[in-house]
DNA sequence: GTGGCAATACTACCCGGGTAGTAGCTGCGT
DNA sequence: ACGCAGCTACTACCCGGGTAGTATTGCCAC
């Protein structure tokens, strides 16, 4: 039960974000939804999920003469093994002080802050 | 000014952790930082600081026969290009998911809690 | 049944991080 | 003066993400 640590790259998580949203997708559906931030070629999106199937990161079953991938990784796996790479990249473990890099990355809106304190203090009581 | 959204492997960003902390560092120094963790060959090292300098992370002035290696990027600056990258990828740039992702993605400390408590907390005295 | 289209399969390439071997230089100790 | 130790330079390689062109297959329409 290791969870490999999956190292993935822009488009393979953009590809995965795409079929969690929509399960058995054709290739021509993610390469559509795909389309507007990146042009790519229909066929750089087959190949993509071509070797994402043989990473185990997706699945597909045939359809016609199409195949319908899905997802094989969870949202939350792959969110949690990202994050943590990166607070381990980041800041050698302390998540302080990554979310503290994180805040003061950007323009933080009062309307977020009010909603990361919320965060905090359901963490807290689901802690206790 | 620009930030050319750094995008630095496991190793650059280690590296630069290292000249951070102990500027002025000759490639032996660095190497015997990272040897721990990292059993890398001396001319890895060597090699990594080269091409680092090629892309203008770092600078060296000679020392005797030593290099001896600057970073010549800033600690908040990957940090925040790094982090913002993490946002962006993860949840298509919504910070509070992010953090919220961060804070299921392990055990966190009632003690870390508290501190990210009084993070926000602060972050919202800057922010009026 | 044949042309054409749409889909997949295969192959190749680029690029950059990472890794390290080997060659070449130089100064220091004896 | 000479050789060794230590250092940099050069080169090469692997790997994986990303990108896409070309080949092949198979279905559908007419």
């Amino acid at each position: 039960m290791k969870s490999p640590s999956h190292r993935l790259g822009d488009l393979q998580l953009r590809i995965l974000q795409s079929l969690w949203d929509r399960p058995d997708s054709s290739v021509a559906e993610v390469h559509a939804e795909l389309k507007p931030e990146r042009d790519l070629a229909y066929t750089t999106v087959a190949t993509m999920l071509r070797k994402m199937e043989t990473r185990g990161l997706v699945t597909h079953r045939e359809e016609g003469r199409s195949f319908l991938y899905r997802a094989l990784v969870a949202a939350e796996e792959v969110s949690r093994s990202v994050g943590q790479h990166l607070v381990d990249r980041l800041s050698a473990g302390s998540l302080t002080e990554a979310v503290s890099h994180l805040l003061t990355s950007r323009e933080v809106s009062r309307d977020e802050l009010d909603q990361l304190e919320k965060l905090i203090k359901e963490a807290k009581r689901r802690a206790q």
